[in-house]
RNA sequence: GGGCCCUUCGUCUAUCGGUUAGGACGCCAGGUUUUCAACCUGGAAAGAGGGGUUCGAUUCCCCUAGGGCCUGCCA
């Protein structure tokens, strides 16, 4: 059987670090299995899902390099829903409910109070045909619930185990809401059925709904998929990622200038006991996806990390594999050579091309030296002219080490930090070079 | 309040009762680049606390503390 997973992101919001994890480690194991991966849109919630968060999912996913196999609309399927309601209120596992959201609170409320688990009570089991009656000529419609069973459902989950959820301290799930929308759970299961999913991989925030919906695939009649539920992400500080949400999206990211796989080299690793290392190529990051690898406390993703290995990656990165962007920013090919060891984001190649070949203010901080330096500067540089150039010049005033060179960097650049001199000395050139070193604006 | 899960260097983690408790990132130092960064080498750095079980516990059990998740007519 082929492996085949799902990602079911709710176009309620955009895509953020928790769901990308989430997204890439199920595209990590299609691709490892060589099974496939099915996009499945959660838009049963037609007031808050919309095409627009969607399409930025989408292109999100894209962008991060993350392709599937096939797109499944959940608001396309409501027929096959339809069917699954009704089978399971003929098999008597659905049932009507009439309380009010408000009735149910008070419930929950005065069970917590009395320091019992606020269970639905099931009160709306024992309701007779002419109560039901009575109730709907009041104009109530029902939301409709499904019998759990009341017992133990174990499943061994390939991240934690042996795993046990008690459906006796689980209210029995509103299935469909009284205004007739299904909520998630349902569609979940008869899709996984349906789409012949073989694994659900998702965050132990569903750990609960799984023993759930066991009990509802069983009743469906469908067989249920493996298991898998992987901790969630911890902000810096070990806080839940929750609050933080907006400076967590892909989209803050890919504006922040951050590379698509430093995102995704860092959230395949993280919280796994392989090192986080740079990988440009994401299916060599399948290759060592492993369920064994996986640990179960929450991991902390730290923002001062991404941008890191986002340098690191950067680093050994070939002109040709960034040549259209950094073209873009007028950064060729030499200068991408002589920066590209220096740099955290893509953008401060940008900077260097200013640098060498923009103006700059130099900061000249002995005056005498420097001018000194001016005059020294050949006419035509190439690879080994820094070499000579700085040679001539401690020759000439005994400068060296960092006395020597400090002063250079910074009436050349302007900065205390940079790549090697040697390599962009020749492409500032001779003239900008002694202008600068003459405490020019150049 | 109740249920489930988790707790090893700063961080992510290895260890399936006996180890100099290992690695990676970060940090510090040295080297190299006659500068900084990058790079190379080396170093410091950990079993939350308390009880058990055992010849012996990081490892098994219990308690406490801390963290996460669930407890919705959200997903």
């Amino acid at each position: 059987m082929t492996v085949t997973v799902r990602f079911a992101p709710s176009p309620t919001g955009k895509l953020h670090v928790g769901n990308v994890r989430a997204a890439l480690w199920n595209w990590l194991l299609a691709r490892k299995e060589g099974g496939k991966l099915i996009l499945r849109v959660d838009d049963t919630d037609a007031e808050r899902s919309t095409k627009e968060y969607e399409d930025a999912i989408k292109a999100d996913l894209q962008w991060l390099g993350l392709s599937w196999d096939e797109t499944v609309n959940q608001s396309d399927r409501f027929a096959q829903y339809d069917a699954a309601r009704d089978k399971l209120i003929a098999d008597g596992l659905l049932y009507p409910c009439y309380e009010t959201a408000e009735e149910l609170d008070r419930k929950r409320k005065l069970q917590r109070a009395r320091g019992l688990p606020p269970v639905y009570d099931r009160a709306a089991l024992t309701l007779t045909h002419d109560e039901k009656q009575a109730l709907e000529a009041e104009g109530r419609k029902p939301h409709w619930r499904f019998k759990l069973s009341r017992t133990p459902v174990a499943w061994t989950d390939l991240i934690r185990g042996e795993t046990t959820v008690d459906t006796a301290s689980v209210s029995d799930p509103v299935l469909i809401r009284a205004d007739g929308m299904y909520l998630y759970t349902l569609p979940s299961c008869v899709d996984d059925i349906d789409l012949k999913i073989t694994h659900v991989m998702r965050g132990e925030d569903h750990v609960t709904n799984t023993g759930v919906q066991i009990e509802i695939f069983k009743a469906l009649g469908g067989a249920a998929p493996a298991f898998a539920h992987h901790s969630l992400l911890v902000g810096k500080d070990g806080e839940g990622l929750s609050k933080r949400f907006g400076s967590l999206s892909v989209e803050a990211m890919r504006e922040d200038g951050l590379e698509p796989a430093a995102i995704t080299s860092l959230l395949a690793k993280l919280g796994t006991a392989d090192p986080v290392t740079p990988v440009a190529d994401l299916r060599a990051l399948a290759e060592t996806f492993d369920f064994d690898r996986v640990g179960r406390a929450p991991a902390r993703f730290d923002m001062g990390e991404l941008t890191a290995l986002n340098g690191k990656l950067l680093h050994d990165t070939d002109y040709s594999a960034v040549g259209e962007r950094l073209a873009a920013m007028s950064v060729d090919e030499a200068l991408w050579l002589a920066v590209r060891g220096n740099i955290e984001k893509l953008e401060d190649a940008a900077r260097w091309a200013g640098v060498v070949s923009g103006e700059i203010d130099p900061v000249i901080e002995n005056a005498a030296f420097t001018d000194q330096a001016a005059e020294l500067v050949p006419d035509a540089l190439n690879a080994a002219s820094w070499g000579d150039f700085t040679a001539a010049l401690k020759e000439k005033t005994g400068a060296k080490g960092k006395a020597l060179f400090m002063p250079l960097r910074l009436a050349l650049t302007g900065e205390k930090h940079g790549p090697e001199m040697a390599a962009i000395f020749p492409l500032i050139g001779a003239d900008k070079a002694r202008a600068r070193l003459k405490g020019e604006r150049a």
